[in-house]
DNA sequence: AGCACGCCGACT
DNA sequence: GTCGGCGTGCTC
């Protein structure tokens, strides 16, 4: 007899047909097991979403499943919950969610080589080499914590200063899961691996020894396809006892899943940027109460969500859903850096270092200790300009300037990468007089040796600076080389970007200076403090690491700032992450903005702004009606902040709801509208909703 | 999203 | 006379 059998493939939202479609098959196929179905003239992968399909289309010609990917047990119902959650949440269809999280080869192999891959036996279990290493006692603060951890449901919030040994904390924890249960599995997520393998290696030197080399996978976007097959097979099959990945593996299909750590919580690469934009955070939290498994996030400047979502219950309201733990000391390392606040002010117009920072960079550089030099706009200078006619170096395919690249002599476009060589003259007038304007960190670099040129290290030999960028880390390796010449010390003082400022550990650094952090201070987007402070209380964990180093005066973080009393830096003079969040939360709870509120947004791209807006702006008055009964806000579509990327004109809307809940109601209704649109407003390039959006 | 079908300009 | 441009429409 033949079943109907409903399958998830890859089929956007878009083509109308999103949900799951209806095959035939001569036998019963569990849910969660993969398949072939072939659909018009392609074949696909799927995955059986559920035993019989409620409501067989009618008066259909069913077609029938090609094949069964033999030798994969069936993802498991949390999984395929866990897809749909988030597919239903981020307004995207399951089978793009389901399919986007599986590995590229189980599609992309022919039946020929899944049989040959099939049958590739694993090799014997690689015993791990490597000197026993010393397992430090916990602290009692970490056992405190780790005992509150048992103790408690969750999810936590472990909020710990950098150096205060949170990584300790998530080694232990998984270790007590791993030994209470034969079977569980761990999830630890970073936001950027290529910026974190010191964390993959202490995993590696603690567990491998008792659990075989195999026991822990990566699952990030520079693994091979093939890599990532093996990988996404041996956490499936429940072999890999831990897997350490950025957001894409929280579709990890692991069945035993029984702790999931999200180490810097607060970092924005947690959010996917494209696609089914979900936040890998928010659904870790959804993953770990599906799954039963407990969830930690930490950070030692938490995102405000979660911070709010962690407070303490008060006289008048309840705690919130996080339970909060807190580290406070630093162990094993040295002081927390002082704060310098340098007021620009009082500084002559243009001054790039004042006099005080430059004499205490000397003093340290003589002395062999290490400076970071952190600027957050790379290239040499931001634009060009021609003195006499005013002309500047437009992008021709953006509404942005294209910065002037000294090194390579280029004036590019960072939004749609059009490059082209610096004219010798103005092109509009032709004067030849036309110069940079403002300051990247190829010009800092530049400018740096020349204020330090007689400056001598304590062996007599001239200073080293160097720079670390997207630009100069472009090559493959090429960042991995740089940061261990930094390492080895034949770098004295370090210019870079806030890449510098994230997780490497600079053990010899005294020093270091944040330029040019205002524009963040009265930014329009409201989440640009939080990230300011975040950077800056990151970048002044990187001094003072070291605490066997003999300083002669305390490792100093430096800020110059027209604004020096702002209370961002009064907050991190005290190194004082709770007064910051209480004070931004104030802020936002006043202005009704999340956690306070809940937003999305919807982007449209058309030719013309006007077809742009015209679409967000009739996709407004379908979801009039709707959005007032909910009490949700539609504004007015707007041009995107950078309104052209290359020749493409960007619009935007903003929807609004103190209630998540309303709102994605109102969302999941809305959808048919904006689908139905699609016919009456054929300009539109394309449109895509953004839940829980970063930027505005 | 693919991919086919389908109807109009420059090549062997 | 064909190769190929990308507009429209369908896929269980």
């Amino acid at each position: 007899m033949s079943h109907q059998i409903s399958v998830m493939v890859h089929t956007p939202a878009h083509s109308g047909i999103g949900g799951a479609l209806t095959y035939e098959s001569d036998t019963a196929q569990a849910p969660g097991t993969l398949v072939r179905v072939p659909l018009g003239s392609r074949e696909l992968l799927g995955v059986v979403w559920s035993g019989h399909h409620p409501e067989p289309a009618e008066a259909m010609q069913l077609r029938a499943i090609a094949s069964v990917l033999a030798g994969v047990p069936p993802l498991s119902a949390n999984w395929r919950q866990l897809v749909q959650f988030a597919a239903h949440y981020y307004q995207r269809s399951a089978g793009e969610v389901a399919l986007a999280a599986l590995p590229s080869q189980l599609r992309d192999l022919n039946a020929e080589q899944w049989a040959r891959r099939l049958k590739r036996k694993p090799k014997v279990s690689a015993s791990f080499e490597g000197a026993a290493q010393h397992i430090p006692t916990p602290t009692d603060e970490q056992a405190q914590v780790l005992a509150d951890i048992a103790a408690n449901e969750g999810p936590f919030l472990l909020f710990g200063n950098t150096g205060s040994g949170k990584t300790e904390v998530y080694l232990r924890a998984a270790q007590s899961v791993l030994e209470q249960n034969s079977q569980a599995q761990i999830l630890v997520m970073v936001p950027e691996i290529n910026l974190t393998p010191q964390l993959e290696e202490r995993f590696r030197a603690r567990f491998a020894p008792q659990w075989g080399a195999d026991c822990l996978v990566a699952m990030h976007s520079s693994l091979t396809p093939a890599q990532r097959l093996k990988n996404w097979l041996a956490a499936h099959s429940g072999e890999a006892r831990i897997v350490l990945g950025t957001r894409m593996a929280v579709f990890a299909s692991m069945p035993h899943l029984q702790l999931i750590v999200v180490d810097e919580e607060h970092d924005p690469s947690y959010k996917q940027q494209e696609g089914a934009r979900y936040s890998a955070r928010d659904l870790a939290v959804y993953r770990g109460q599906l799954e039963g498994a407990k969830v930690i996030l930490g950070s030692a400047t938490p995102s405000l969500e979660s911070w709010h979502h962690s407070r303490p219950a008060t006289a008048s309201e309840p705690a919130g859903r996080y339970m909060r733990l807190a580290m406070p000391s630093r162990v094993g390392q040295g002081a927390l850096p002082l704060v310098r606040r340098v007021d620009m002010n009082r500084q002559p117009y243009k001054t790039v270092f004042s006099n005080h920072l430059l004499d205490a960079m000397r003093e340290r550089v003589t002395r062999g200790e290490q400076i970071l030099v952190l600027l957050n706009r790379r290239g040499y200078a931001p634009v060009l300009h021609c003195n006499d006619c005013g002309w500047k170096s437009e992008c021709p395919h953006c509404s942005a300037y294209r910065v002037f690249h000294k090194l390579d002599r280029t004036l590019r476009c960072h939004h749609c990468g059009f490059t082209q060589p610096v004219p010798r003259a103005c092109p509009s007038c032709g004067n030849l007089d036309i110069s940079p304007l403002g300051r990247g960190t190829e010009q800092l670099e530049e400018h740096l040796a020349e204020l330090l040129a007689d400056v001598r290290r304590s062996d007599g030999e001239h200073i080293r600076i160097a720079r670390i960028d997207a630009d100069s880390t472009r090559l493959k390796g090429e960042l991995e080389r740089q940061l261990a010449e930094v390492h080895a010390g034949a770098v004295d003082v370090l210019v870079g970007t806030q890449m510098i400022a994230k997780g490497h550990d600079f053990r010899r650094v005294t020093l270091v200076a944040a330029l040019n952090t205002d524009g963040a201070l009265f930014s329009s987007d409201f989440r640009a403090p939080e990230r300011l402070f975040s950077l800056l209380m990151q970048a002044a964990g990187r001094a003072g690491r070291d605490a066997n180093m003999s300083l002669v005066s305390p490792c100093e973080m430096w800020v110059q700032s027209h604004h020096p009393l702002h209370p961002l830096f009064e907050a991190l003079k005290q190194h004082d992450y709770p007064a910051f969040a209480e004070q931004q939360l104030r802020e936002r709870e006043q202005a009704t903005l999340p956690p306070f509120s809940f937003q999305a947004l919807v982007r449209a791209e058309a030719r013309s702004q006007e077809a742009a807006q015209g679409f967000l702006n009739a996709a407004r008055d379908a979801g009039a009606a709707l959005a007032d009964e909910l009490l949700v806000d539609l504004y007015p579509a707007v041009p995107m902040t950078i309104q052209r990327v290359a020749n493409i004109e960007r619009a935007q809307m903003l929807i609004e709801c103190t209630s998540r809940k309303a709102l994605q109601h109102f969302l999941a209704n809305w959808q048919a509208d904006l689908h139905a649109m699609r016919s009456t407003h054929r300009q539109v390039i394309r449109w895509a909703v953004d839940v829980d959006p970063l930027a505005i």
